[in-house]
DNA sequence: CATCTTACTCACAATTTTGAGCGTTATTGA
DNA sequence: TCAATAACGCTCAAAATTGTGAGTAAGATG
């Protein structure tokens, strides 16, 4: 539960004001959010393909994340007809799609600038 | 003391394999990171200006997170001569200038599709 | 000598994020 | 009836990040 009076919030919230920089670091910062938009951008767009993805995500926490950009509406939940047991497609919104272009930046500078080795999933924004 | 063997640390470890774009976030996304790094970038290259730019952060946390850019190579300390006393101009390295176009798409990104309203400081990315 | 400033360091506490375990719904097929 | 699959929800613990308080050096200034 967030405490919304912490010094910690507050500043937060300082950042959000000062820059929508800020708040749209924080949408795609989470642990596997990145890789999870530029995986379903690539094709992975039900969940047991995500899963086999991020071989290392647990079903419980790939949920979570796939829950939070559905709510920031970086994501779609569409519920596949005649699928049984009832499945889902993840699809990008548009506010996903034009993201991908920036992460994709982002990980041509990392690999400019790189720190350790890099061993690209399919997945991989330049893979 | 970060555990080399966790779970957080090893599925850490797993993104920053699968694409450098997950490294390239993880240094970014500081809570402070990127607007210091945009506040430099406009010109506040001094301790005290960025102190000032950013009213709502303790010397000591600023402190602590101009060094870890250092540690990646994001930006230098030169020691300013002949003043008392010494000061520093932190300026940034090739590295963290390239990264500052990246951050202005994420500006536009989050202004494109805001959820708050946003009051810039001076040093804002498209301000 | 006491104090001010700049730019820190260090240890510790508060807060937030991430992961783990277990349970659920709904449907098909043996 | 039992198992299997897709896609989760809930609670709690572990780990990581962020903030706080105190203190430091070195030269200038009163």
């Amino acid at each position: 539960m967030k405490k919304e009076t912490s010094s910690n919030s507050l500043n937060e919230q300082f950042l959000f004001q000062s820059c929508e920089l800020n708040s749209a670091l924080k949408v795609i910062s989470g642990r596997w959010k990145a890789q999870i938009v530029y995986s379903i951008w690539s094709g992975n767009d039900r969940f047991s393909l995500l899963k086999q993805e991020l071989s290392a995500i647990s079903e419980q926490v790939l949920s979570r994340q796939l829950k939070e950009l559905e709510t920031q509406a970086i994501l779609v939940k569409i519920p596949i007809p005649e699928t049984v047991p009832a499945g889902i497609s993840y699809r990008l919104t548009s506010k996903g799609i034009e993201l991908v272009p920036i992460l994709q930046a982002l990980c041509n500078w990392g690999k400019q600038y790189p720190e350790e080795n890099c061993i690209p999933l399919s997945a991989c924004v330049t893979g």
